[in-house]
DNA sequence: CCGGATCCCCAGGGATACTG
DNA sequence: CAGTATCCCTGGGGATCCGG
C-alpha cells in the first residue's frame, strides 16, 4: 500500500482513503447500508469492476468494511461499513458541504442518482419544526429512488422507495437542489422542469443552514 | 482534468482535491500561510518538485490558491489560499480527527514535522479556561518549530518560533501526542523521552474533546 | 540557493472480456 | 451475480538539469 510516510493524522487518513474512488465507495455504503457488489457498482457509475473489487479488498484489510455471507434468500455477500468506516461520515459531510458550490454548473454528461442529492440535503438542512410529526420526501430520477426523512433523528437520507411519501420530487437535479437549498421557490422550480406532487408544505420543514445558497465562487 | 462525472457534491469536491498530494498542499498552505515553493516542498517531504508545481497550477486554475509576486525584500512568488481554499479547513479537520487513531503505531521511517502535531492538537482540544490570559506552547522537532496558541480565538496552530513560549515540548512525536490527548500524564511522557521545559501548568488549558484517546480500533 | 522544467520508468487506473 | 483476467494508458515517483 502506498503511503505518504508522514506522522500526521491527515496524511495517515489519506493513506487509507485518499486513493481514487475510495471515499465514493464509503459514500455508497453509508447511504445504501449493507449491500451487494452490484449495488455498489450501480451507485458508482464509471468505476471499473476490478477496481471496485480491489478497493473492497483494501478497505476490508484496513478494517473499514466487513464482508458477510448472507444466508438465503439473499445468498450472496454483503458489504457493510464497520464502526471505523462509519466514523468517516464527518469527512463526507465536510466534503459535501464544500462541494455544494460546484454543483452550480450542471453538466449534461454527468451521471445523477437521487440519493446523492438526498444526502446533500441532509447535510445542509435541519428540521425547521422538530416537534411536528415525521415526514418523508421522495426523490426520483434515472429510474431510481431515494428518501429524505425528517423526524426525531433530524434530517436523514437513504436509498429506497416510500409507500406513501408526503412529497415527491422528480426532474432535473439542479432545480431540485435549488429548491432544497432555498435558492429558488417552488414556482421557479416547477418552471425549471421540476415535478412536485403531494403536500408541498413539507418543504417548510427543511431549513437550510446559513452560509449556503450563495452563487458559485469565482475567485 | 479527470472527473468522476457525477452530479454529487462529494464527487465534485474530489474532482478538485481528490488527487494525490492535493489536500496535503492545502494543509501546508493553511498552516504556513502565504509561503514560497520551497517552504511547501519542505512541508511535504516525499513530493516530487514537478508534481508540486503541477498541483499548484491546477489549484490556481480551480481558484483555490492565488499566486502573488511579492516585492523586495522577499522578491519571490508567494502561494496563498483563496477564501474558497480556506473553506476546505473543515475537511482537513474531519480527516485529521479520523486519522488520529492511526497515529497509535509510530513508524520509524515516517517523517515528522511539529506543525502537523500542532494542528492536530488544535483540532481535538478546546481552551479549558477561556477567560485566562493567552498562552503559547512551542513544539520542536527535526530542527523545525511550531506553535500552539491558546487565547481568545480558541486553540490555534501555526508554524514558527516564539520568543518566550510558556512551555516547550521536544522529543518523540508519539509521546507529545499522547500527552496532548491526555492519554498519558507528564511523568509518563517524560519517561517516554519527551523534554518539557517551562510552565507545565499550561497543559491544563488544553482540554481534549470527548471521543478521542481511545486505543486503535482493530475491527 | 530558489523555482521550477524535462526525462524516464513504473505502478495504479480505465475499459473490456471472460468465467464460476 | 460477483467478481477475475487482460491489456493499454495515464499519472505519479525519482533524478537530473537549467535559468534567474
Amino acid at each position: 500500500m502506498r503511503s505518504y510516510r508522514q506522522y500526521c493524522p491527515i496524511a495517515r487518513a489519506l493513506d487509507l482513503v485518499g486513493e481514487r474512488w475510495t471515499l465514493l465507495v464509503v459514500r455508497e455504503l453509508l447511504l445504501q447500508g449493507p449491500c451487494r457488489f452490484t449495488d455498489l457498482r450501480n451507485g458508482l457509475p464509471g468505476i471499473a469492476s476490478n477496481l471496485l473489487s480491489g478497493r473492497l479488498k483494501e478497505l476490508e484489510e484496513a478494517g473499514l468494511i466487513s464482508r458477510e455471507e448472507a444466508p438465503p434468500p439473499i445468498a450472496t455477500t454483503l458489504y457493510a461499513l464497520s464502526p471505523t468506516g462509519r466514523a468517516l461520515e464527518p469527512v463526507l459531510r465536510a466534503l459535501g458541504m464544500w462541494g455544494l458550490q460546484l454543483l452550480a454548473d450542471e453538466r449534461e454528461e454527468d451521471a445523477f442518482q437521487p440519493h446523492w442529492l438526498a444526502y446533500a440535503s441532509s447535510c445542509f438542512t435541519t428540521d425547521g419544526d422538530p416537534g411536528a410529526p415525521p415526514v418523508v420526501i421522495q426523490l426520483l430520477a434515472s429510474g431510481r429512488a431515494a428518501l429524505i426523512e425528517i423526524g426525531p433523528g433530524g434530517v436523514q437520507a437513504r436509498v429506497g422507495r416510500a409507500l406513501a411519501p408526503d412529497l415527491t420530487l422528480e426532474g432535473r437535479p439542479r432545480s431540485a437542489l435549488d429548491l432544497l437549498t432555498g435558492a429558488i421557490d417552488l414556482a421557479a422550480a416547477t418552471r425549471a422542469g421540476l415535478i412536485a406532487t403531494g403536500n408541498l408544505d413539507v418543504l417548510t420543514r427543511l431549513r437550510p443552514i446559513a452560509s449556503i445558497g450563495r452563487p458559485p465562487v469565482e475567485n
